[in-house]
DNA sequence: ATGATTTGACCATT
DNA sequence: AATGGTCAAATCAT
């Protein structure tokens, strides 16, 4: 035990170390990368013992896990809430700034995340293929019975609860490079979860969550955030419906959410630090909507008159985040132009996606 | 006070 | 009937 913490320790060390370092090696890619390594192979080689000293029955139920199995998800957890701890007073410290750069300077062109736009049918195949079988696990924490003995709906229901519509464009998102791999994904939009639900074969429940606009602009926008069975470090998403709202209101920039997730990723690690307050999701939406001016020319950018989402093939955007994000104006040398090449996002438009 | 999240219940789809 | 998606009351956070 004693082991796995100092690999912990030793993995935030590094962490610092690089985060010093950063403004001096900025533009060292390689040297960035090594560092990158070497932290995750320490929180790695932390977390491989964590499982090989906790994991080692994982039994399948098929349904319900029996207790022990409830119990060590449940340590688990706890050491995750440890490792978490470490890593938030790393990450609350000031990193904020350093990413902001490293994205300004690294992340730019690059597109760390694999797309992929798949129908219904597609990603149903690969999910049956990835999540195997042997659910169960879910790590609930025991419902309290809520007492809402609430029957007076039964009347409204006028709205099609289509089962998975055709048009979702899924997206795997890989944990965040930097600090805490627990943190739920990002887009950049804002969105306000509305559901959770376990998943039949799957150990990780399903998040949803729709447009926070949608009662203010009817933005039918929504998606669907679950953990890989195989990899809970990476997340898959499932985006549905397209944004009806101004990008002011909830969009970064102009990028499609591909390639502004790049972007977006690094701040919701920033921002989703402290997870285990669990409802704190929706800060990041303020820093985007403050003042993202995107095309170079239309500064005022009259928002409703702007077609912020996708087919902007080869467009560059100059965004004002990371002077948004944290107008911290301090020693971040406050990069006002960083530019997105948002080019080969190859969102073929599926505007029919309408319900109503 | 307002807005976001949680969570059991409800209901459409398969 | 089972499963997944959504609703909405209760709760939490700001």
């Amino acid at each position: 035990m004693e082991e796995i913490f100092s690999l912990i320790l030793n993995g935030c060390k590094l962490a610092k170390d690089l985060e010093a370092n950063l403004p001096n090696i900025a533009n060292q890619p390689e040297t960035i990368s090594r560092s990158c390594d070497e932290i995750i192979k320490s929180f790695c080689a932390a977390k491989e013992r964590l499982n090989a000293a906790h994991h080692h029955q994982a039994p399948a139920a098929l349904f319900y896990p029996p207790a022990a199995a409830a119990e060590t998800l449940f340590h688990e957890q706890q050491q995750q809430q440890i490792i978490d701890a470490s890593l938030q007073e790393w990450l609350r410290s000031s990193v904020t700034q350093t990413m902001s750069l490293i994205q300004t300077q690294h992340f730019v062109g690059r597109t760390p995340f694999d797309i992929g736009e798949m129908g219904a049918n597609e990603m149903e195949g690969t999910s049956t293929t990835r999540l195997r079988s042997f659910g169960g696990g879910h790590h609930h924490h025991n419902v309290q019975p809520m007492d809402v003995s609430d029957s007076s709906r039964a009347s409204s229901s006028s709205q099609p609860r289509h089962r998975r519509s055709g048009n979702a464009r899924t997206t795997t998102v890989p944990a965040p490079q930097i600090g805490n791999t627990e943190i739920p994904p990002e887009d950049g939009y804002t969105w306000r979860k509305y559901g959770q639900k376990e998943i039949l074969n799957s150990k990780y429940p399903r998040s949803y969550y729709r447009c926070t606009h949608q009662k203010l602009y009817k933005c039918p926008a929504k998606k669907q955030v679950q953990r890989l069975d195989d990899d809970p470090s990476t997340f898959e998403v499932a985006y549905y419906g397209d944004h009806t709202c101004h990008m002011s209101a909830t969009a970064p920039s102009m990028v499609p959410a591909s390639s502004s997730a790049e972007i977006t990723q690094g701040m919701t690690t920033q921002q989703r630090v402290t997870v285990q307050q669990p409802s704190s999701t929706s800060n990041i939406g303020r820093w985007l909507t403050m003042d993202v001016a995107a095309g170079g020319s239309s500064t005022g950018a009259g928002p409703s008159t702007v077609r912020y989402e996708r087919e902007v093939p080869g467009d560059y955007l100059v965004a004002n985040m990371a002077d948004a994000m944290f107008n911290s104006g301090s020693s971040s040398s406050n990069s006002m132009e960083f530019l997105f090449s948002s080019s080969n996002v190859e969102e073929k438009g599926h505007p029919e996606d309408k319900k109503e």
